[in-house]
DNA sequence: GACCATTGCTACGACGTCGAAGTAATGTCC
DNA sequence: GGACATTACTTCGACGTCGTAGCAATGGTC
């Protein structure tokens, strides 16, 4: 056996410095300033998505999900049809499409969603969340909380804080569409998430 | 022909709203509020990423570099020695032993880098760029600078504060050795990267 | 109503990553 | 100095992602 001191613990030993500050330190010596900071924030958002990509992932393999498929499966769950079409997934989530394909064929396989066709236009699918679905991604979710989001070093101010320069950063970014945004969350917020996306989605959810 | 919308500009159309607020607000309704923060920090932190990731990746393309490729090149090229063991690489950038054996790999077979035998130490093998890789690596980040680095939507101040916070974040995290850190920064702001770094690794760099 | 661009999805293949196991060299302890 | 643990690196295989190309359905236009 004899486990090395890299299995201690989290999954990895830490760096033995700060790498985001050493590398500021070194491109503030052969680059301009605005390079330099602009590295930095790249370098320190990469490192905090591995470190907090790693517990998550770690917590997600204990229930047989990837993030990914957790992250679909939440907002299958949230629907209040519990379906969604493929095409909005792959647009909201900002995943391509055969990625989402990938996805949901996995899911199906796993019994956790259910692939139905949409009752009026024939071209599009919809993935709809089984029970066994919803019971998975509850619990994964407890865990996940539990084991990383209650977690995370920060208080509530700084918390606030950071996501406020982030949303700026995603922003200016164009990561979302900063025009439409607040009234679709305040829906969401109140329980009508899929028909509160506007644009072209909307055609095909004459449903409701 | 015909390029569809998607293929305008940057590489995917941006999402129809702020998928982090609306989960924040899906979260607030059913579970504690802490782990709604917690989660929205991740999720923002996550999307970030991918939108940094993507551009930056779009960039060492063109060079025919992965990130993490480039980034080992930077450290080879600043350190005084133009060489770093393969297990100080895996440390300190934190990558499986088994990928540096693979990125040093694909280096190699584009004479970007070197393998050159330990002075002292059969066992460990070192990675030395060649004045091609230097030449790849300056290009490589000219043009990321440039294209990505100095474009990010953040002021000065703001850089600095969203570069604190995650700092505390990956300290609280365990993601590099808090102790240690600073008066390494400080050495290698003034080029002396390697020999700096603390810890055992230092025994086989009894060449200076 | 016949074109033709667009949209929605999938099959395929390439790529990068990483866990696990293996080999070789080295260090340690009696 | 011999046994045993540790360290350094590589090989192998599996996985997830995504670009590309393809097919089918649809909608607009004349």
């Amino acid at each position: 056996m004899a486990r090395s001191k890299a299995a201690r613990g989290r999954g990895f030993e830490p760096a033995p410095f700060d790498v985001v500050e050493a590398s500021r330190a070194v491109w503030l010596r052969h680059w301009e300033p605005e390079a330099a900071s602009g590295m930095a924030v790249y370098a320190a958002i990469l490192r905090s998505y591995q470190l907090l990509a790693d517990e998550v992932g770690r917590v997600m393999r204990r229930h047989d999900l990837t993030f990914a498929r957790y992250e679909v499966l939440t907002w299958l769950m949230t629907d209040p049809e519990s379906s969604l079409t493929l095409s909005w997934i792959s647009k909201t989530l900002r995943i391509p499409p055969a990625t989402v394909t990938n996805i949901i064929d996995r899911l199906e396989q796993d019994k956790l969603v259910r692939r139905v066709a949409h009752p009026s236009d024939a071209r599009t699918t919809l993935a709809e969340i089984t029970p066994r679905g919803r019971k998975v991604a509850t619990v994964a979710t407890e865990d996940v909380n539990a084991t990383v989001y209650q977690r995370i070093g920060l208080d509530e101010d700084q918390r606030r804080q950071l996501t406020d320069l982030l949303a700026q950063l995603r922003a200016s970014g164009n990561e979302f569409d900063v025009e439409r945004s607040d009234e679709v969350v305040e829906k969401v917020g109140s329980r009508q998430a899929r028909k509160a996306v506007g644009g072209q989605d909307n055609r095909h959810d004459d449903v409701a």
